[in-house]
DNA sequence: GTCTATAAAGCGATAGAC
DNA sequence: GTCTATCGCTTTATAGAC
């Protein structure tokens, strides 16, 4: 029996992908409608706050699924060397090989950054900390694993920007890849087992 | 004697950072209106093709300043270890040291791309060529010139969005300046003096 | 909970006086 | 070349029927 009530679990990813395609500012209500299926009554409904709660809550799902996925196994994982590996594997998978850009980074260059200062922030440092984390328990120094990491977070962006600018979704995958290695490769001469 | 005629010259900067701070979408008339500081009614007068026009002629104005300024250097410089240096030199200045982000990286990021697909892909090519040319000059490999030419245009990129994102210029400056040391190292290391 | 209808404001763009 | 006034449309958001 189908249930008459739509969940928000539903809603938010059709959400989050127009967001996605068109920025804050270019996100209307009219294309919101169309991807969740909703008209505009209904989205009211659910979100009171209009479009900036639709962003606001967008972004906050897609945090709770980096917390989960790729946060939570870097900061614990037994083995944070096979963490480091899982994080590119998730990140290739989830940014669909450089065809799809991250939400987060379109509202940091755009004005609604302000709207989402802390959102914004809060995601790229606690994706930053979690990696540091995880070079820390390889072997890495304090110092060394936080410049890494800063600089793993530039890479994935700036593989996302370009990846676009050049319509060229291999350039993502192929930054991805050398990532991968140029990490495992400071573990290898940090901790050689 | 002032003169009554408004240089496109004196315009297109203002509408340029206009497009930069809120995007191709978020960029209304009426802010480009106030920017520039003439009446709807004269920019129309400039740009018959109203705002897709002005913001294709700010493509071509950035892409010029870049011929000029970082292309054409880098190309043809009789010293390219010092053009490189000066190109690190002139982004710093440029994106003011983290506080603006890149238009071309905005444009690529949004929903916009696909009316600006070629000067924008141009832009990232032009560039990466460029600095792979130096870099083959300078006694690297063409394969590894445009490696680590590719490598820097992800960089300068994924650093404007996450100085936005953290809301701190200097994770720019420091990648930038990281990455100059990456590039001369590699030099070092390819063309020893 | 979902919809249509509609309000009020803002949008890009045009016309025409000066 | 610049402006004001205005058009027609789209925008966000609300009201109210079902």
């Amino acid at each position: 029996m189908a249930k008459t009530i739509t969940e928000r679990a539903d809603i938010l990813p059709a959400l989050a992908e127009v967001f996605r395609a068109h920025g804050y500012e270019g996100a209307t209500l009219a294309l919101l409608s169309e991807a969740s299926g909703l008209g505009k009554g209904s989205l009211y409904h659910f979100f009171p706050g209009g479009k900036e709660q639709m962003c606001a809550e967008v972004l906050a799902e897609i945090d709770s699924w980096f917390e989960t996925n790729i946060f939570q196994p870097l900061l614990k994982g037994e083995d944070p060397e096979e963490a480091i590996a899982a994080m590119i594997g998730a990140a290739e998978r989830y940014f669909k090989s450089g065809r799809r850009v991250c939400l987060v980074g379109v509202v940091a260059l755009g004005a609604a950054r302000d709207a989402f200062a802390e959102p914004v922030r809060a995601y790229f440092k606690r994706w930053a900390d979690a990696l540091a984390s995880a070079l820390r328990r390889c072997g890495l120094s304090a110092a060394t694993a936080r410049r890494r990491a800063e600089d793993a977070m530039l890479v994935i962006q700036g593989a996302l920007v370009i990846a676009r600018g050049l319509d060229d979704p291999k350039v993502f995958s192929r930054a991805m890849a050398d990532l991968k290695g140029r990490l495992l490769a400071d573990l290898a001469s940090a901790a050689p087992a």
